[in-house]
RNA sequence: GGACGCCUG
């Protein structure tokens, strides 16, 4: 079970989900019964590719084989759900879940919470944030930073930086990630100066990234900055 | 042996 676990899901990381299946009925063939996770696998490798019916089909495939998914296997569906802009079935499945009492974690929340700042859902995604802390639940690097982006991204930039500056208190460190979506934010919010001065917080703590880069000049592009966009090339 | 987050296009 272990090696066709591994050998299913490196096929789906290579986006390779005919291969996946192939090992899937090769294991079959030779009497080897998938577990939970082996099913989970490819339902994380389907909701990856955006097929949520076949993803769904597996799902069923694996109760109905007296199987009970477990929680990485629902996060596997909402966060398919979430990347495809169908909440509604996220949110079905997340009520779904609790009923079982197959307690949502962190990474449940996280794509939760991703998915509703994408399809403009401000005020679920901040009401889900307060029940992760309801519950005791520690919100980590990814909560941050989906918290931070989807702030920036609905012009509560000052929000943002409200979180950013919470973080040290709720012992998660800003990462790159974190800091991108605020040079982000300040750039398409016109704060330029700001953007600059993040950018280069973030040289001094090593955070820059590739990214970084294109996130800072593409803003300084779009408000026609073209000397201060060379100038960091050149730096 | 399994999960989530940042820019551009």
């Amino acid at each position: 079970d272990v090696i066709y676990t591994a050998l299913i899901d490196g096929h789906c990381k290579a986006d390779n989900i005919t291969e996946a299946f192939s090992t899937l009925h090769s294991m079959l063939g030779r009497g080897v019964l998938p577990d939970v996770q082996t099913y989970t696998v490819l339902i994380h490798g389907l909701s990856k590719a955006g097929k949520m019916q076949d993803a769904m089909g597996i799902f069923s495939e694996l109760q109905d084989k007296g199987l009970v998914p477990d929680v990485f296997s629902y996060s596997a569906l909402i966060f398919g759900f979430c990347k495809q802009g169908e909440i509604e079935k996220a949110l079905q499945l997340y009520d779904e879940m609790c009923s079982k009492n197959i307690e949502p974690n962190i990474v449940t929340y996280n794509a939760l919470i991703d998915g509703l700042w994408k399809s403009g859902d401000n005020k679920k995604a901040n009401d889900f944030f307060t029940t992760i802390l309801e519950k005791g639940l520690v919100p980590n690097a990814v909560t941050c930073s989906i918290m931070i982006n989807g702030l920036c991204k609905s012009g509560n930039v000052t929000e943002a930086f409200r979180l950013y500056d919470e973080m040290p208190l709720r012992g998660v460190m800003p990462d790159s990630f974190v800091y991108n979506a605020l040079v982000d934010g300040c750039c398409k919010g016109g704060n330029l100066e700001k953007a600059i001065e993040l950018f280069e917080e973030m040289v001094e703590k090593g955070f820059v990234t590739t990214l970084s880069f294109n996130t800072l000049i593409d803003g300084l592009c779009k408000f026609r900055k073209l000397d201060e966009a060379s100038q960091l090339l050149e730096a």
